[in-house]
DNA sequence: AAGACAGGCAACCGCCAGTAG
DNA sequence: GCTACTGGCGGTTGCCTGTCT
C-alpha cells in the first residue's frame, strides 16, 4: 500500500507553530527521514508535506522576495534550454526553488513572452507554428523525456568527448576527471554560454 | 460597502526513479 | 529478478488577497 496516510494527517497552509517544529527539529537532527519526520517532530503533516514546506519556504538558503531583471533573465534562457524542468533551473538561480520558479513562470514569465509574440513553450513567434525538432532540446516530449535526453547526452559525452562543442565548455580532460553531475553543470554552462553568444553573435 | 472577479502563490497529488531487502 | 519503500519531480488545485464594478 501506498500513500495511506493517518486520517489525522493534517492539510493546508502550515502554521508558525507547525514551521518552528519542523525547523527545530532538522536544526537538531538534519535533514532526510521524510517519512519518520514528522512522528518524530510532533507534526501531524505528512513526510512529503514536511520536506516541501522545509524546501520551499523554511530552509535558511532559500532566497524569498522579488525575482530581479538579472534572474528573470536567466529563467528565460534556462527555460528555452530545459523546458520545464523546474528542479534544473532553480539549481542554477542560487536561492531559488522549483516551486517558485515555476509558480513564477507561470504567472509572469509565459505571459510576458505572450504578449511579446514569443510561444512559452517554444519559446520561437508565435507566428511561426512549426516546432523545430533540432532546435536545442525536443520540446514535443515530456519533461521527463527531456532530462532523460539531457542526462544521456552528457553522459554519452563522457564517454565520448569528441562529440561535445566545447568552445567555452569544459575541456576533455575536465569531463574525465569530474563525476557526472559535475560534467552536467559544465555541459549546462556551455549550452548558456553558447545561447547568449549566439544572441549577440547572429550567425550568417 | 459589498459582491464578483482575477491574479498570485502555497500546498497537494500522482507518477517515476532509485534503492534496499 | 522482484517487491516495497522513499525521495524527488512536474502538474494542478484551491485559498487568499487585491482590484474592479
Amino acid at each position: 500500500m501506498r500513500n495511506v496516510l493517518p486520517a489525522s494527517v493534517k492539510k493546508g497552509p502550515w502554521t508558525r507553530e507547525e514551521d518552528e517544529l519542523l525547523s527545530c527539529y532538522i536544526a537538531r537532527e538534519g535533514e532526510g527521514q521524510w517519512q519518520t519526520l514528522p512522528k518524530k517532530a510532533g507534526l501531524l503533516r505528512c513526510g512529503k508535506s514536511c520536506r516541501l514546506r522545509w524546501m520551499n519556504y523554511l530552509c535558511p538558503s532559500v532566497k524569498r522576495g522579488h525575482i530581479s531583471a538579472d534572474e528573470e533573465d536567466l529563467i528565460i534562457r534556462l527555460h528555452r534550454l530545459l523546458g520545464n524542468r523546474w528542479s534544473l533551473i532553480a539549481g542554477r538561480i542560487p536561492g531559488r526553488t522549483d516551486n517558485e520558479i515555476k509558480n513564477y513562470w507561470n504567472t509572469h514569465l509565459s505571459k510576458k513572452l505572450t504578449s511579446q509574440g514569443i510561444d512559452p513553450k517554444t519559446h520561437k513567434p508565435l507566428s511561426s507554428s512549426s516546432p523545430n525538432p533540432n532546435h536545442n532540446l525536443n520540446h514535443s516530449s515530456s519533461s521527463r523525456d527531456q532530462t532523460k535526453t539531457i542526462s544521456a547526452n552528457s553522459h554519452e559525452n563522457i564517454s565520448n568527448p569528441n562529440s561535445i562543442n566545447l568552445n567555452g565548455g569544459p575541456r576533455s580532460d575536465d569531463i574525465l576527471s569530474h563525476s557526472p553531475d559535475d560534467v552536467f553543470t559544465s555541459f549546462l554552462d556551455s549550452l548558456i554560454n553558447d545561447e547568449m553568444c549566439s544572441e549577440h553573435t547572429p550567425t550568417a
